[in-house]
DNA sequence: TTTTAGCACTCGCCCACCTAGAGTGCCAAA
DNA sequence: TTTGGCACTCTAGGTGGGCGAGTGCTAAAA
């Protein structure tokens, strides 16, 4: 790729910026004057001709003007695009911070993070729920005799999650029997963290010793599948600010909607899209068919990791037009990233 | 509302199934060779001027045919539509039932119930996910000790349902008080319905007799907001099938779409629309803006209740254009709610 | 060699106009 | 009461011309 020279760069960049602004291809007449360098028309058509040979820019038709591919998008927001981290002010921030700090409930903070990054940006907004972690320490399980020999199980984790789950067992226990269970199961697993404990219960149920007593038997074969199901859990999304899409021109095919909204409620491809962001602190931008998935063909991704104590654990992003102001979406998500980051990390004191 | 001749009856209940069946508005030519009542279009059109008089057919300007208005729908469902309840055969309605008694989870099958609904009718579905049940009884409540001076207070009803809930505590319990309180809370309350110990509690408190014990007062104050929140846990509603809507043409305007969408996002209107249906058993009809809301104007709601154990708890329904085709879409919103009832009573045995 | 002015040309958009077709309302006859 | 006939109305769709924006190319200027 021969580096482009100082000029056309910043016809391109302008170009860019004025498409993004308006959305209207644009004249060598609008360009010359809009970029402050005090070259004629004609000479910007011959840069323009070699951006276009280059692949960075296209004409829709004869007589319009220029607008950028999909390269010329990439090498944009790669190498032209400086991005000012202190674009938001302070104050918008702080509301931010505030809005997110003052949300207790994880669930609820994963919600109102992906309400706040459609809000702000004005598009769809996809946040991950982090699959549940392995690290989180166990610290009590509770047994609760149910009609029909079934048993609630209840698991809790050190920082207060709870989840539960209705199991069958062949035959009744009684009340005591359970509690009995769940005090063995208690002092012989408190403090470890989840992935400890499936894996001891794994070795437990090999050995399956004589020695074993019936009762611990009984308590691992009813929490097994507690600590089962989480493992399988498969990480779900939250998306909001759908409908945000429609208001944009860009979009207005009916059809290319209809895929949207249909990648947005399968979210099997829009997982796989932030997964690929997990692995690298940082915004990572995807282009139109960068993505890999046609239905996002004219669209571009905005995501960013967030962390939990210092460890990545989800992602969040925006989905919008190619043609979207990446100036000032980038920030938005980088920021919300890390203020995430801030509100999750803080309660687990 | 003077009665239609006959003739006029079935004139307006064919040209409604005409105009439902392929939208276009429908002249006195066709209107008469589809009547099957030999009767010459010139007949027909003083039979359209009368109905159109009556306002239940309008055209939408002088030289197209008729179509119905809202009045019209009104009639044709009222009296004219003769609902087939047959009318999907057994292999399917086995299908449906297999499918949804296969699911355990009282939450997944309510999702699963919105999914076939809309599915079935390629319309949006809504399903109002039944506020906890105040008839139910209390089992067991449970309170573990967190850090910080939290704790997690954690209720299960006879039926296996979880709420569990963090409160803040003004001093540190040990976990035998926590123990205590909650034995003492459990002999106390056990078996009693929700709303039962809701109202025992507000006399406790208000009591507050020096008699009391320290302990007690613990365990009530810590349970007290578990029992408080679920009274005012809003209803909520599972949508599925929205961009089904995206692919009528009667819908083709952005405009329209997008509020729609955001009604769907925001639930409120909907929820209130369903409420209206909870009184009385039985599918019932909006048609248009007989819903009072404006982005439903053009859509109309076609909603059933759903029981549990012989107690109406929720309900179902779908959102289409007005120009849906009832005559399918009764039957399956008043099956689905059957066998909605069905499979959420079995388990409660 | 680079930049610029000039010019012919191309294309999309808009508007005005037209026509064909569908359907109506009304009147007079059956 | 029903019907055929007829004049009328309105929409959808097609055509053609003018306008404006913008291009590519060439030749002159810097």
């Amino acid at each position: 790729m021969s580096s482009l020279t100082a000029r056309a760069e910043i016809l391109l960049q302008t170009l860019i910026k004025r498409y993004i602004a308006d959305g209207l291809p644009v004249g060598s007449r609008t360009l010359a004057k809009q970029a402050g360098l005090d070259l004629s028309p004609a000479t910007v058509r011959n840069v323009m001709a070699d951006l276009e040979e280059l692949g960075l820019v296209r004409s829709p038709h004869t007589s319009a003007g220029r607008i950028p591919t999909q390269a010329g998008y990439r090498l944009f927001v790669d190498s032209l695009l400086k991005v000012d981290k202190e674009q938001f002010n302070a104050k918008t921030l702080h509301e931010i911070e505030e809005e997110l700090s003052s949300v207790k409930d994880p669930k609820k903070l994963i919600t109102t993070a992906s309400g706040l990054l459609s809000h702000m940006t004005r598009l769809a907004a996809v946040v991950s729920v982090p699959r549940r972690n392995e690290k989180l320490q166990f610290r009590q399980i509770e047994f609760v005799g149910l009609s029909n020999n079934r048993v609630l199980v209840i698991l809790v984790t050190r920082d207060g999650q709870v989840q539960n789950r209705v199991i069958y067992t062949d035959h009744k226990f009684s009340p005591s029997e359970l509690v009995q269970a769940a005090n063995y199961f208690n002092q012989a697993f408190g403090g470890f963290s989840l992935e400890e404990v499936r894996k001891q219960l794994l070795r437990e149920m090999k050995q399956d010793s004589l020695a074993m007593r019936q009762m611990m038997r009984d308590a691992i074969n009813m929490a097994k599948p507690v600590f089962d199901e989480e493992s399988s859990s498969k990480e779900d999304l939250v998306v909001s600010g759908e409908s945000n899409l429609m208001d944009i021109p860009d979009l207005g095919d009916l059809k290319t909607l209809r895929r949207l909204f249909d990648t947005f409620t399968a979210k099997r491809d829009l997982a796989h899209l932030l997964d690929e962001s997990v692995r690298r602190e940082g915004v990572k931008i995807f282009i139109g068919s960068e993505s890999g998935y046609e239905a996002l063909e004219e669209c571009s991704v905005v995501t960013a990791p967030y962390k939990m104590n210092e460890n990545i654990v989800g992602t969040l992003g925006v989905v919008g037009p190619t043609r979207m102001s990446y100036e000032q979406v980038i920030p938005i998500v980088d920021m919300t990233a890390r203020l995430l980051s801030g509100a999750l990390s803080l309660d687990d004191s």
